[in-house]
DNA sequence: TAATAAATGCAAATTATTTGCATACTATCA
DNA sequence: TGATAGTATGCAAATAATTTGCATTTATTA
C-alpha cells in the first residue's frame, strides 16, 4: 500500500481543512486528481483508519482526518459544521445499556449559530 | 386531504417495526404502493414532523416515528441498531458551545451487543 | 531492467432519490 | 348531484452520489 503523490494531496487537503469535505469538494480543490480515485483514495484511507466518514445529513458524505475525537454541532439554518471534543471516557460512564458494551460515542447537536441568517428555508 | 390509505399504511408499517426503516424497506412490506410515492409520503411525514429521517451509515436513509425522542446504539459486529433514551434537557446542559444555541442532541453509540457474533468483518 | 503489484483514469454501471407529467381521488360548494 | 379544485399517485425518465471493469501508468523489488 503506497502513499502516492495524490493520497498525499488528498490528505494534505483534509487536513488543511477546518470542516469535512465530501469528495466532491476534494475533487474542486484538486482538479487534477480524478473524482473516482478521490472515491478510492478516500475509501482506502477510512479502512487504514486515517480519516473517517460522516453521514451527517444530505446525501453526499463527508470526510474528514480524526486529529483527534471530537464531535459535531450543526447548524439548522446553514448546515455549518463546528466540531467539539468533551471528555468522551467521562461522558460514556454516563450511558450504559444493558447487553451492549459501548466502544465509543458519538455526539450531534443541532441549533442554530451566531451567523446572520437571512431567511428560514 | 392528508392522512390517505397508502399514508396510513406506510405510517402503520413504520409504527409497527421495532427497527428504522428504509424507503426500500418499506416498499418490501407495500409492495402494492409505488416507491416513489412512498418516498414522497415519508418526506411529508418528515416535514410534519411524525417521522424522522436518519443518516446513519451506508447509503440508504431510514426512517423511524419518534414515539419519543431517543437515541441510538448500533453494534458494529451486525449493525443492530438499539433505542435508548435519556433525559435530554439535563444532558444538554453540559454542553455549551460558544455561538451556538442548541435546539437538539443526538447521540450514537457504537460498540458491541450481547448476541452471538459469528465472525469479524 | 524485467517482473509484479498496486494506482489511476476513463467510460459505463449501479443505487438511491427526485422530477415531470398525466391520471385518479376526495372534499367542498353551487 | 355534478362541477371544481386541489392534492395524491403511478409511470417513465432524470439526477446525484458512488462504484466497477478494464486498459494504462507508475512504483517496488528482485
Amino acid at each position: 500500500m503506497r502513499l502516492t503523490k495524490h493520497r498525499q494531496e488528498i490528505l494534505d487537503t483534509l487536513d488543511k481543512s477546518e470542516e469535512a469535505l465530501s469528495a466532491a469538494n476534494i475533487h474542486s480543490a484538486l482538479p487534477h486528481i480524478n473524482l473516482v480515485t478521490i472515491y478510492r483514495s478516500l475509501e482506502y484511507f477510512v479502512k487504514a483508519g486515517e480519516i473517517k466518514k460522516l453521514h451527517l445529513d444530505g446525501q453526499e458524505a463527508q470526510f474528514e482526518i480524526q486529529h483527534e475525537p471530537h464531535h459535531h454541532a450543526i447548524c439548522n439554518e446553514c448546515n455549518k459544521v463546528i466540531h467539539f471534543t468533551v471528555n468522551d471516557t467521562e461522558l460514556i460512564k454516563e450511558f450504559s445499556l444493558p447487553g451492549f458494551d459501548i466502544e465509543n460515542i458519538e455526539i450531534t447537536l443541532r441549533g442554530i449559530c451566531n451567523q446572520k441568517h437571512s431567511s428560514k428555508t
